[in-house]
DNA sequence: CTATATATTTATCAATCGATAAATAATCGT
DNA sequence: ACGATTATTTATCGATTGATAAATATATAG
């Protein structure tokens, strides 16, 4: 398995008579262009680590990206600079700014604008790749993940008790700042979103609902919960 | 630092005078009795393995412990024996039969039951070693962590739907199966739980409350969910 | 006190890993 | 068609790693 070129001898030699125009690669695509050639390491490089980890080999992913070892560092300094990318690309570049407009549009029930927050941010982050990597990212070195909570807490989660709190009629943040039983129910929706990706990528049970009944559940219930513990009115 | 021989010069010959049979180890203990050493290297190992994974290296091992890295091969004969051990350690050797004996005991009120059953089981599991080290088990190999959580269904949370069956004067589990619902409810309660320990050792987020008020609160919510879901009477 | 047993250390191997430099080959402009 | 550019490969280095064998030191028996 290891040892397999993988490319059967097979179409090598079928089209090469005349040269015209191959647009389309026969055998491996070879001499990309550098930004084409750096994107696809780079995404290769998620799924790669999502495996493995990020002490898997660089001669592995090199392998698995049909190069040679030595190429990964024509784009990239360095295997730590490589990791650096996976972290954007997931962690960054996954993240949709639509999502902090859409838990604040008011023209919106509030329950509505909230499930469809929740549902689109599961079906980011509850993926093979993103769960592990930010498993692994948090096992290795703790700024990662303390970087993105609290990203994730202020772009999304302040918003949110927000919200609540006007729909309920409350003070708004600015005025009687997010309590501490506020913020641990919400992370308590949040734990409970990510434990499905947990369960279902790092332990390998499968889930017996759909996740977007589970996340319908979960906001009714977080919603009912959380109203209890609102400041009291003004 | 992989250099440094770790021993300030200064107690070497501090005692060496006379030989009053210094029976207090003034340097560090050394030959101990096979049985001792092992058992140091193991809890050093789930210590350590916890803290730097798996891939964590022999050598730094046995630097923390004062030995030199062969002599681990002498207790353990490859890093993968010492690993299993750690498993063993943790995972089975915390397990505690009483807890089965507890969830089936109806002289005690049933809230009491698993309020106590879910305590002492995070009392275990809440801890940088469990936590971190299932955590790693589970993105490295998936055998482990699907073994322990099918035992800890099998021993407890079956037990526990039994118990909350006939509470309610539901059919018993031998008879109407435990169904996805019901398992699955548990599992949220097992979940809500186990990511207090991620929070506190793979986040880094503090909790803001006692574990023990917590788990409190989710039993009571837990057990007014499940009630509703629980199969008809007969 | 001496000899035997063995816990521990020293020395070292072979494989692996990230990384670098030089050689090669594919593409493009002229 | 040809030379220049550069994407890619080949070859290799130095450090690290798990593991083994031999040497050493410590405890115990007789």
């Amino acid at each position: 398995m290891t040892m397999e070129n993988g490319t059967p001898a097979e179409e090598a030699d079928v089209k090469k008579s005349i040269g015209p125009r191959p647009r389309t690669p026969i055998r491996d695509q070879q001499r990309l262009d550098p930004s084409e050639r750096e994107a696809i390491i780079a995404r290769e490089a998620v799924s790669f680590f999502a495996e493995h980890g990020f002490e898997g080999q660089t001669r592995e992913l090199a392998k698995r990206l049909r190069i040679t070892q030595p190429l990964l560092y024509r784009y990239f300094p360095s295997k730590e600079a490589l990791i650096e990318r996976v972290y954007q690309e997931v962690f960054v570049g996954r993240w949709k700014p639509s999502w902090e407009k859409l838990i604040a549009d008011r023209s919106v029930p509030l329950k509505t604008r909230l499930t469809q927050f929740y549902r689109e941010y599961a079906e980011v982050i509850l993926t093979y790749e993103w769960i592990r990597l930010f498993m692994f990212a948090g096992l290795k070195d703790l700024g990662l993940n303390a970087r993105y909570l609290k990203m994730l807490r202020e772009r999304a989660f302040e918003r949110v008790i927000e919200e609540i709190r006007f729909e309920y009629r409350r003070p708004s943040t600015r005025e009687v700042p997010t309590t501490v039983i506020e913020i641990e129910m919400v992370w308590g929706l949040h734990a409970a979103i990510f434990y499905l990706g947990v369960r279902q990528f790092i332990y390998s049970m499968p889930l017996e609902a759909d996740v977007s009944s589970i996340i319908d559940a979960k906001v009714t219930t977080f919603l009912g919960g959380i109203r209890s513990v609102l400041p009291a009115k003004l």
